[in-house]
DNA sequence: TTCCTTGCAAACGATTTGCATTGGA
DNA sequence: TCCAATGCAAATCGTTTGCAAGGAA
């Protein structure tokens, strides 16, 4: 978890803004938590030392910074995760009821079939393919 | 024209409500946009016969009756447009520069490959998948 | 009549911001 | 010291809703 924090510090002062307590206690919630949260999730965890409002300020910064990914889900809420360089690559399977996320890893065979479909697709489009989001609708279990 | 209008119609009155005038000139103006649009772009062009409130209900019905999908975009706005059965099933090339869309629709055999790609990725999640929303990131030719 | 629909204004809820205060390098 | 960071309350803004009036079958 050191190097976590670490490489999050480092992360931020490239961006000229400190890793204070409420940003380590941020990261770590979301470390520990697994998967994409809503700042209210977070905030359930950090509450007693991050007030909301100061919780939404630490996300954006940590998002400018690349150290989160935010993802906007289909009930209109943001959620947050550690960015791809920690977690690895990967994909969101989304509940269309209840709007939970779970994350999916490829295999590298799938991996390489996706990106192998994504060159074909954006072919003669002109576009210069940076990056592609894959997302799996389905219900989840509690939800059927 | 007049056979969009009848299908809306059916798949209206599949739900139970009527197809009024308001909603017609709904749909039309989305026929006439050609891609996403929000409610505020949608309602600068039926603002003369449809108050905002008046669209978002509208927006809503066609919505739950599959005369429109609704997705949510990365800057939190929900964008309408035609449902898939008619303008056909299709994903979206993203400038990730300017934030324009270009639909680009798969061949049977991408497809089919992706369908596959889904049904693996999603294998032991517990969900029962319905769907799936595929976005190519990437930079157009205006902004390279 | 019986519902569905509409318009207006007010309510909502997630997120953002102004401002005075605190705190870390 | 100095400027970023914080906490609180108030403001935003897209979207939703209550309610009374209008309309079609």
């Amino acid at each position: 978890m050191q190097q976590l924090e670490q490489a999050v510090g480092q992360r931020l002062a490239a961006d000229g803004v400190r890793l204070t307590q409420g940003r380590r206690d941020t990261v770590e919630a979301l470390a520990r938590m697994h998967g994409p949260r809503t700042a209210a999730e977070i905030h359930d965890e950090v509450a007693s030392t991050v007030p909301l409002s100061s919780l939404y300020r630490s996300l954006s910064v940590l998002t400018d910074a690349n150290v989160l990914s935010a993802q906007h889900g289909s009930d209109g809420v943001i959620r947050f995760e550690l960015a791809e360089w920690f977690t690895g690559h990967h994909h969101h399977l989304v509940c269309t009821s209840c709007g939970t996320v779970v994350d999916v890893t490829p295999t590298i065979g799938q991996e390489k079939a996706m990106d192998d479909l994504v060159e074909e697709m954006a072919q003669d489009s002109g576009f210069t393919v940076t990056g592609h989001r894959f997302e799996i609708e389905g219900t989840c279990k509690k939800c059927r």
